[in-house]
DNA sequence: ATGAAAGCGCTAACAT
DNA sequence: ATGTTAGCGCTTTCAT
């Protein structure tokens, strides 16, 4: 025997067939309790691991779920994950994953890594690559996108409904008495073009449509920041903000604090993800929570049920986001009709 | 043909023997360019993608490496796996994850899974499993630790060395004139005991044992509030404290605000990690940086090291950590010697 | 209850 | 330059 042992160094130790020990390796109620004992101590003598690509070459299944991460970085997709995972492993799967390191190059080829490997049904979270990447993925295993929508007749979606988070943004807001919210953005980011919309939409469904102001932001704690500094500079100042991300209102505590401005004082702030940036003790942030673990248990059943073979149109799934009230929103200060 | 084309798909379908396929596929020199042209389009028409698994059982090679994340929260390993990927690729081996989500038997099942598909080698970042498991582990591939030491002939470590950098945080706080420099740890967290005793060797070797003074911690938000709390509560107050990482620093930071006292004005901060927390702008913690990616790179070069035969006693790799100057320290108030 | 034989998709000698 | 043959380690009929 060299290198790793097979089921033969185990035969021939237990002094049985090939075929004996692939069946009691499988647990098998087909054979003799004496046998499996014999086999089983031989494996374990052996220190014997099943050789996965083996198996799965002649069982023409592999029973791994493949997950392609955009970028580490984001924990918001940790949990998710972990909720691809409980569910996976309740069926009998595995999770594989695959980083993108933020390149839609090396996320394709993290793509490209887990088919040739043939893992049974593929998680995009928060994918970069071009749609057309995933629709010709999706034409040899099913594929299930969270967070982003994409249309294809073998691909499902995991999404929480960004706009209505953005109405329970706003309407927590009014409910304060709030009329001057602004909102800061996330530009071209993944969920930033529905939570403007729902911030549209709710002002305007308040009566506050002249109240409307929105300033350009890309997710980051600098365009959070900078936007503050713009909605500060001109018109009168809005009494509450409404960022499309934590990170972003983080960027806008800052500058407001550098401005001059107490938060929930002065100006109420309402950020977006309760990421862990949301809730440190000193942050304390009011935000939108996604239900991450409950998307990735959706998305997981969602490839189960394709690779089982109960279902075969496209879903989308849109799980609905809840308002976690922090300490840096209260009623505005010139209570009343400052107007 | 059913399922996915195999090589004797394209092999029918261009008209030639699979042996031929498999050199075109393989980037054989000595085939003619007709029948590369020919294969390549037939390849190309069906839409092939190699098995992997078919490939690896018997070229014996998977070029997999595999890592294992025990949680991916942590932001601190993304940049790590960053750096093993790059340098993975560079190598012509492809990366693959698996999670453990803070359990150990759930990342001893992901090191399980990784065994059995054969990757080459494997890496542990920040492992929770027990050395037993891994000294297991590494009598079939070799692994590298990344975050923890673990001794073992065919196991290779990458730290940084903590107690350098703890020392590096005393000798700031030092040259800027403080004298009372208290430390929260970080219990019987990674690196913890590393960083204090690093904290105790740095006061010592400044001649200030008398003003040692450290609390107990968990690297968590509340531990750092609680221990400032306790500092605070009895004896005289230190000018400077040091957190074991940035997270118990931002607690601590809460906890001094709650008190009515200013960082740096009051008590100067020091954390450890330079996480993303550390880097928001209105914190802007002075802090120790971890060479994340150039220890995700170490780490992949001791893997390809032995994988390749180049290399097969033990190494301890430690990197140097550095220090990154916020806006958290400064002189202390009462200047000259005050006790 | 157990064994023999075939073959999964591919590479790797060894022919020619 | 191309084809033939023999497996890689395992599961899966099909016998016995």
């Amino acid at each position: 025997m060299m290198g790793q042992p097979t089921i033969i160094d185990i035969a021939e130790r237990a002094g049985v067939s090939k075929s004996l020990v692939s069946l009691v390796l499988r647990g098998s109620p087909r054979v003799s309790e004496a046998s499996r004992r014999l086999v089983l101590q031989a494996a374990a003598e052996l220190g014997y691991r099943p050789n996965a690509m083996a198996r799965s070459l002649v069982s023409r299944r592999t029973h791994v779920l493949g997950a392609v991460l955009s970028d580490l970085h984001n924990t918001f997709f940790a949990e998710v994950l972990d909720g691809i995972d409980g569910r996976a492993r309740q069926a009998g799967y595995r999770t594989l994953l695959a980083a993108g390191h933020r390149s839609a190059a090396r996320e394709s080829e993290a793509i490209e890594a887990l088919l040739e490997l043939r893992t049974e049904g593929l998680v995009l979270a928060g994918p970069k690559v071009r749609s057309s990447r995933i629709l010709e993925a999706s034409r040899t295993v099913p594929v299930v996108v969270v967070s982003r929508a994409v249309r294809g007749d073998n691909v499902d979606c995991v999404l929480s409904a960004d706009g209505v988070g953005a109405a329970a943004a706003v309407d927590h807001l009014v409910s304060l008495g709030h009329r001057r919210i602004a909102h800061i953005d996330g530009g071209t980011g993944a969920g930033a073009a529905a939570r403007l919309r729902g911030y549209l939409r709710a002002m305007e469904r308040h009566g506050l449509k002249a109240e409307i102001r929105w300033e350009r932001g890309d997710f980051t704690e600098e365009a959070g920041a900078a936007a503050v500094d713009r909605l500060l500079a001109r018109g009168r100042r809005p009494t509450a903000i409404f960022a499309a991300n934590d990170l972003s209102a983080l960027g806008a505590l800052e500058a407001l604090t550098r401005h001059g401005l107490a938060v929930p004082d002065d100006v109420s702030l309402v950020g977006y993800d309760n990421t862990a940036l949301a809730r440190l003790a000193h942050v304390n942030l009011t935000t939108i929570d996604q239900p991450r673990r409950e998307m990735g248990i959706a998305a997981a059943e969602l490839l189960l049920e394709r690779i089982e073979g109960r279902r075969t149109s496209a879903k989308k799934l849109v799980l609905a986001p809840s308002l976690v009230v922090g300490r840096t929103t209260a009623p505005p200060h010139g209570r009343g009709r400052s107007d």
